[in-house]
DNA sequence: CTAAACTCCGTACCTTGGTACGTAGTCAAG
DNA sequence: CTTGACTACGTACCAAGGTACGGAGTTTAG
């Protein structure tokens, strides 16, 4: 366990973190990062702030939205690991999900492309045809 | 060709294309469809209105923009077939960059479900975790 | 003929993840 | 002690693709 005595301002938690002040203060709206103790009207942040704000980083980088980001941390303190699985899979499931409805668009276009392309220049172009042949 | 009598009104033409009456108008005002005429202040649709609606819901069902969609449009007219491949490719290759995305973040989560199925129940949660172990 | 259902039009609102702006107060350097 | 940089707070705004609402006029079924 650190004791960390270092407080910082909002502008170098919002820097060390690479987000902007704005964003600071609007996941604290959202309540996802708490609002820390007042020195004569100008709040002191600390490493704890720092973490969180690089925690919510690191999960919205692997996908997940600030509502869920928010679950997570509170998953935290129940230290409810079956939970926080279960949310991780249903997220890769739902990405697994996504990923094949996008293989299935591609396809679609490759084949609207070639259809085109063999086609040289007559009427109507199959990519605008889609609008005629369901 | 086919002469179409046949004209309806926007509540009709909303539920034959399967979109909300709001949305119709909202097409309206994007410039995507056109205004017919009117009779005594009511707007008679045709066929044709209704097959702009569902080249759109299609068109929007491999992934394109309502911006997109427009210009696509005006690629009919203008009987632009290179154009038209040219944004179809494009529109290919900013899936498959997507999909690599979300492959990357999937194999990322999978890790993470894994690390903590394995680790049974002593803390702190990988998944979790996240937040301490860049 | 009346009442329900529909239409027109403009405007405001919703989502998500922030960004920008204005006013007022405060801290730190010179 | 003044000037510039920083902070707090509230509010408005952005993209995209719609949805909802209010008031007035119209059409249609019974």
């Amino acid at each position: 366990m650190k004791i960390s005595e270092q407080t910082f301002t909002i502008g170098k938690l919002a820097k060390d973190a690479g987000v902007g002040v704005e964003t600071v203060r609007y996941y604290q709206r959202r309540g996802l990062l708490a609002e820390p103790p007042a020195v004569s009207g100008y709040r002191r942040y600390d490493t704890l702030h720092l973490e969180r704000l690089n925690f919510i980083k690191r999960a919205q980088g692997v996908g997940f939205s600030l509502e869920e980001i928010a679950v997570l941390m509170t998953l935290n303190d129940t230290r409810d690991h079956h939970l926080a699985r279960s949310l991780a899979s249903e997220k890769i499931r739902s990405i697994e999900t996504r990923i094949e409805q996008l293989e299935k668009v591609a396809d679609a276009l490759r084949h609207l492309v070639r259809e085109c392309e063999c086609g040289g220049q007559e009427m109507p172009c199959p990519i605008i045809r889609m609008a005629l042949t369901p």
